[in-house]
DNA sequence: ATACCATGAACAG
DNA sequence: TGTTCCTGGTATC
């Protein structure tokens, strides 16, 4: 499931398995027909991620924009020829090493570089770009906002790539209680936690998968390890400290969960005390 | 068979 | 603030 993570591993990986190929593009669903029989034929040249927006350009000038929304799913098919693409499949990609899947996107559109730009234009800092003056930006905008900063992390003029997992993990760890305005922060404090968003997103990254909290730290009644796996990949519970819990996994105190800016938010209340907030 | 839920965000009013 | 769109897995009858 897509946040910003996601996205950058999916431009890693199509560059890496299709970058430079003569592309074969089609639309088993229907939908991106039109689009793809523009892109087919064409040499698949750059992938560039800002956020949650992926953009893949191919020669000829065509410009792909890619948004997964909370559907939204790439799969990647390294054995060719690919197995038949289900009736979801909005666009496929065949290159000479791989084939790529993309299903259940909220956007997934042919665009010019205006509209790349556009798009770019409405988006904050990115932790998974390399961008100096990134931390300063987020911090301007979260220390002079009354918002919560809990609806600050989710809102993507703020900070690129965050979404509810990370919102619930960086906070967390971060020990901020998601109902504190943005600037009852310290500098440090904001700080902070934009370095812990850059640590938790380029893990994620690393592994493909939200892993915040490592599962050989948490008590188990064998004391026994898991074997064999992606440890946090697995159905069941999530491999994170609050996000999705019932109980803290730091302290076992009750998770709090509400609405928080559209979303479930969660968190340990004895972890993220609400300092400083009048109610 | 149907309902509901999920790591998102645009749009209406 | 509420509605809508995107898909698939799990739960519930």
């Amino acid at each position: 499931m897509p946040e910003g993570h996601t996205i950058h591993r999916a431009a890693q990986q199509s560059l890496l398995l299709a970058g430079g190929d003569v592309v074969v593009a089609s639309s088993p669903q229907g939908r991106f027909a039109a689009s793809a029989a523009r892109i087919d034929g064409a040499r698949l040249l750059r992938v560039d991620a800002w956020g949650k927006h992926l953009f893949t350009s191919f020669d000829g000038g065509e410009l792909l924009h890619v948004h997964l929304g909370l559907f939204g799913r790439f799969a990647t098919h390294e054995q060719l020829p690919p197995p038949s693409p289900t009736e979801s499949v909005r666009l496929r990609l065949v290159g000479s090493r791989a084939a790529l899947d993309l299903s259940g996107p909220t956007i997934c559109r042919l665009v010019d570089p205006a509209g790349r730009d556009g798009v770019v234009a409405r988006l904050g800092p990115d932790p998974l770009r390399r961008d100096p003056g990134g931390g300063e930006r987020f911090a301007t905008r979260v220390l002079a906002s009354r918002a919560p900063i809990g609806a600050l992390l989710m809102n993507q003029t703020v900070v690129a790539g965050v979404g509810n997992v990370y919102r619930a993990e960086a906070l967390f760890l971060e020990s901020l209680h998601p109902e504190r305005p943005g600037r009852t922060l310290s500098v440090e404090a904001t700080a902070a936690l934009w370095q812990r968003l850059v640590v938790l997103l380029r893990d994620g990254v690393r592994r493909g998968a939200i892993v915040t909290i490592d599962p050989a730290l948490v008590e188990r009644p064998s004391g026994a390890l898991r074997r064999g796996g992606a440890t946090g990949t697995r159905r069941g519970r999530p491999a994170t400290w609050v996000y999705g819990q019932q109980h803290c996994r730091r302290c076992a105190a009750p998770v709090r969960s509400w609405e928080l800016a559209g979303r479930r938010c969660y968190a340990c209340e004895v972890c993220q005390p609400p300092v400083g907030l009048t109610g």
